[in-house]
DNA sequence: CGTGATTTTGACGACACTCAAATAAAGTGG
DNA sequence: CCACTTTATTTGAGTGTCGTCAAAATCACG
């Protein structure tokens, strides 16, 4: 637990999270475990810290943990040889981080978008476990094929839509995620304009740009830069366009 | 059986390929079940056909069976709204097609690229044979996970790359997946110019003209538009740019 | 060999990027 | 707590890339 400490000053002094209160005993894969399975999976674990802007993983690194989010946002993304950065996911509470491939080796870089408080694994002691937990194990293909989905849905967002309709996209979905009601007028973007950027394939100033444009026609309020208030959400949820499962039959080939 | 067959008039008269010839045997889950459990599998299992331009799934669609190609490739897209079009991967042979999703339900279209040769197991079926074989779940989980990354490969590509490295990164990937060999000069396209484009991205008419750049710089040669010849190796990998992993450390934050 | 679909090419316009500077916000030390 | 420094965000002007529309050339198929 010491070497944890380094990461987070303020996990010093901690008491550990009881696992009743975590977000992640109800939301995340602890949720199908049974009362043998989480008390094992208690005993093997390590709260820990990462504070902001912290490096988790690091593109190309050997990584001998996995762990789960549960507080704080991290990031996940890629480096280019030109300097240039994709980020491919904002992660949250319940989400794990370190993935389960067997190579062990990290893909992606993963920062902590916020302070961070994680539950930490072994990476070898987790993968015995889900030999014993079979259930386990398909929970985490659940988790994996969901993964699947989000990065289907970021393609198609960097594939097919502009500028305003990506924004448009991202502050509908994180109004959904983060803290507040599901009709959420004030979103509380715990990431960078630069991160927001990265995300959604663009530059900085295009964004601002948007952002800017999006307050001039009254679809946003921005008391901060980092608090958005939505004003207009059938506006932005018309721009948005990928939120509506088209019905019609595909007009292709065939 | 009989079902199958409406998909594709040469099945019908076609004798079942053993598992010792197919490609999956040895690349894909096949490759490591035993004796026993293959027996089963191939139980459970039924050979079938898609002619080219079949529609396999249908986004929003219930799906019923999960298909493994044996010969041939897929496409995967979602439509918008707006008719717009995102080709998010191919599959070839080896790869799953409708996922392990609890739900069943399809967010993608799948559709034949060429003819399609594939094993059609009962999504029921193959789910219980997974509780059997906990180490078949692993397997998945694995290729989940490999499905993950080659996401994050295209959300990089789409979000950070140009139109002519989009494209050098293309022609590279499928010369070193299609048949031939690894410094492969040859590569035949089994997909049209529309489907790259929604792939990378872009329109046709961008593509085209990305083509025809190469041509004029004697990157490629096309003898027809399905068949490249690449000429100039590494002018198309220092474009490409995705694939060497850069080393350095991230230079942002902290 | 002729027909229809795919692919290529051209001209023009819109969107997003680059570079540069101003403004606002956040962090630091007195 | 305030002035100062540093960083993040916004705004502006000019340019390049890619999309749109239209037409020609090529390819695939019967």
């Amino acid at each position: 637990m010491d070497e944890f400490v380094r990461f987070c000053p303020r996990a010093a002094g901690k008491k550990r999270r009881d696992c009743d209160d975590c977000v992640a005993r109800s939301s995340s894969f602890c949720a199908q475990l049974d009362d043998r399975g989480l008390a094992q999976l208690r005993q093997m674990s390590v709260p820990a810290c990462f504070m902001k802007n912290c490096l988790v993983f690091e593109q190309g690194a050997r990584q001998s943990r996995i762990y789960m989010i549960v507080d704080g946002m991290a990031k996940l993304y890629r480096l280019l040889p030109d300097g240039q950065r994709q980020v491919t996911c904002f992660l949250g509470p319940g989400d794990l981080l370190g993935g389960i491939k067997t190579s062990g080796e990290s893909y992606c870089t993963v920062q902590a978008t916020t302070n961070l408080e994680v539950c930490a694994f072994e990476r070898r002691a987790f993968l015995s476990l889900l030999e014993q937990y079979p259930k386990l194990c398909l929970i985490l293909l659940a988790m994996a094929t969901e993964q699947i989905n989000a990065q289907h849905d970021h393609v198609t967002l960097l594939g097919c839509l502009r500028g305003d309709q990506r924004l448009a996209t991202f502050l509908l979905m994180a109004g959904r995620r983060l803290p507040g009601e599901l009709d959420a007028q004030t979103v509380t973007l715990p990431m960078s304009r630069a991160d927001i950027a990265d995300y959604l394939g663009q530059t900085v100033e295009s964004v601002s740009r948007v952002f800017g444009r999006f307050r001039d026609q009254g679809y946003i309020e921005m008391p901060r830069p980092s608090v958005v208030m939505l004003k207009n959400l059938p506006a932005l949820y018309d721009l948005a366009g990928l939120e509506e499962l088209p019905q019609r039959r595909a007009a292709l080939g065939h």
